[in-house]
DNA sequence: ATAATATATTCCGAATATTGAATAAGGCAA
DNA sequence: TTGCCTTATTCAATATTCGGAATATATTAT
């Protein structure tokens, strides 16, 4: 019963649109500060903090410090398959009932939006 | 938004260890009444019911009536690469967290310890 | 019709999750 | 030090989920 459990906590920490979204990011962005997510998912910086959180509690994500900033990453980059059925299941689920399910793609952001040190880079470049 | 809306839910169909484990039966036995479940998952009739509920709202079981048993099969069988993917990912965190993770089998029944049809087709052979 | 059996539902208190608002904490620069 | 910037935490109100107990429903047999 015990290993069920865990796996029941890990889809807890799952379920939840920002961070899904939040994880999402952190797959093609490999690490983002949390200017950085504010500005990608559109969301108040308290609450993108108290969703990083849960992710750090379920061990889904690593922080790193670096200077005023602090940057986040996947904690496990193979989590990459578990989201894809994810989605891909929750695809068939919505066809069943007879709808497309659309994923809008999760908003980019110009360099010059996010004042970290590595945008501040890019802008400089 | 909304398809991350979708995913979360889907998720939180999964965020339980008894519907776990109820799914995990119907990948092995395809079809399952409800006094199999409740045998080979030592629960309550209508707790094993409830948690039946929330699968169908989630749209990941359909169930058959014949006579007085109600037949549960999965509605979408390639839902088992996400479910491997779930364990899978569990097994990972934990051994991060130092420790590894067990699944402890979920209990075989004989088929004299249920009444339903089939059960006693089994039992007459 | 009544009884018996299998399953489903409803009700309810306890525990947990969500999210906005306010505040705290940590690091840097002058 | 003071002030500023980025991020984290706490608090509180609300909503949701959990799980037990009791009850309801549907089907079959008598």
């Amino acid at each position: 019963m015990k290993g069920y459990k865990r796996v029941a906590d890990l889809m807890k920490a799952l379920a939840h649109p920002i961070r899904l979204q939040i994880l999402e990011v952190l797959e093609t962005e490999a690490e983002a500060c949390v200017c950085h997510l504010e500005a990608r998912l559109g969301q108040r910086q308290a609450y993108i903090s108290q969703q990083l959180a849960k992710l750090r509690e379920a061990g889904l994500v690593v922080d790193r410090r670096d200077g005023l900033n602090i940057f986040y990453a996947l904690a496990q980059p193979d989590i990459e398959p578990l989201l894809g059925e994810a989605k891909r299941m929750a695809v068939a689920l919505a066809r069943t009932s007879g709808f497309e399910l659309v994923f809008a793609p999760i908003r980019e952001v110009s360099p010059d939006q996010c004042h970290c040190p590595k945008c501040e880079q890019k802008v400089a470049v």
